[in-house]
DNA sequence: ACCCCTGTTCGGCG
DNA sequence: CCGCCGAACAGGGG
């Protein structure tokens, strides 16, 4: 599921935890979820360590624990994180448990495509600031867009909106939404776009991450009823202006719908 | 049985 | 070396 707006959700879901310590961690290092990542040295390091605090940028999460011990959590294409009782049992898919004395802090993922980063050290992990903008953030503005789509112009819009080096958290749905919101066929080569579509593209991003981020990011409820998520997926979505029939194909391995009639 | 998948990475190709 | 694309990862759901 998770892109930007899903991922802020699932990580405050663990805020209930913050500021209790960690009594126990349940986790089989083995599994492909900790590539790259050293589980031994996450599991002694954190039991008796406070949460703290945690962020999100893009689709990525950083947990923070007392005495310089930082967990990174990437969701994949299904990962989710939730929370269970004191005496929770891990089943098959719950690949990290962080026990505190009143529940269960839990990370699961059938799939494995999500990842667990585990670093120790005061200056945090160097793997955290990549330099890309966050959308909703100032730096992420006009120009840095025309500068990201000039670098890659060869290849297809819907493409380039899926980089997380220049759209920060986006993922196959809001790629979609944005190109429809901005009127711009996902198939068009980005070099070909005008400057008044490049525009259009750089205001739909924001507003849909915005829009996202108040509806799905706080509480998970659906956005408004008139964007194109809702009909993207049914065998006879329509666009949600004029009910023109949607039309799909695939760009860079994903599926992707759009309207002949709204998109240029 | 078969085909699909809201993500990322890697290898091949041009 | 760079940019682009398809495959692979692994399992559940339609």
């Amino acid at each position: 599921m998770p892109e930007l707006a899903e991922v802020e959700w699932y990580r405050k879901q663990w805020n209930v935890g913050l500021g209790k310590k960690i009594v126990d961690v349940r986790l089989d290092g083995r599994n492909r979820v900790f590539r790259g990542t050293d589980p031994r040295e996450l599991h002694r390091r954190l039991v008796d360590e406070k949460f703290l605090s945690s962020e999100a940028r893009g689709k990525r999460m950083l947990f923070k624990f007392s005495s310089h011990n930082w967990l990174g959590i990437h969701l994949g294409m299904t990962g989710k994180i939730r929370v269970e009782s004191g005496n929770f049992h891990p089943n098959k898919h719950d690949h990290l448990v962080l026990y505190q004395s009143e529940r269960a802090l839990v990370f699961t993922d059938s799939r494995q495509f999500g990842r667990v980063r585990f670093h120790h050290g005061r200056e945090g992990p160097d793997w955290w600031d990549t330099g890309v903008p966050e959308i909703i953030s100032a730096e992420f503005d006009q120009r840095f867009v025309d500068r990201f789509l000039d670098r890659h112009r060869k290849a297809p819009i819907k493409s380039v909106v899926l980089l997380q080096n220049g759209f920060s958290g986006i993922g196959n749905w809001m790629a979609d939404e944005i190109l429809w919101r901005a009127k711009v066929r996902p198939p068009k080569r980005t070099g070909k776009l005008t400057r008044h579509e490049r525009a259009a593209i750089f205001r739909a991003t924001k507003f849909v991450v915005r829009r996202s981020l108040e509806t799905l990011g706080r509480n998970f409820t659906d956005p408004p009823k008139n964007w194109l998520i809702h009909q993207k997926w049914r065998r006879e979505g329509v666009c949600p202006l004029h009910r023109t029939l949607l039309r799909h194909t695939i760009i860079g391995g994903r599926t992707t719908a759009w309207c002949p009639r709204c998109q240029k």
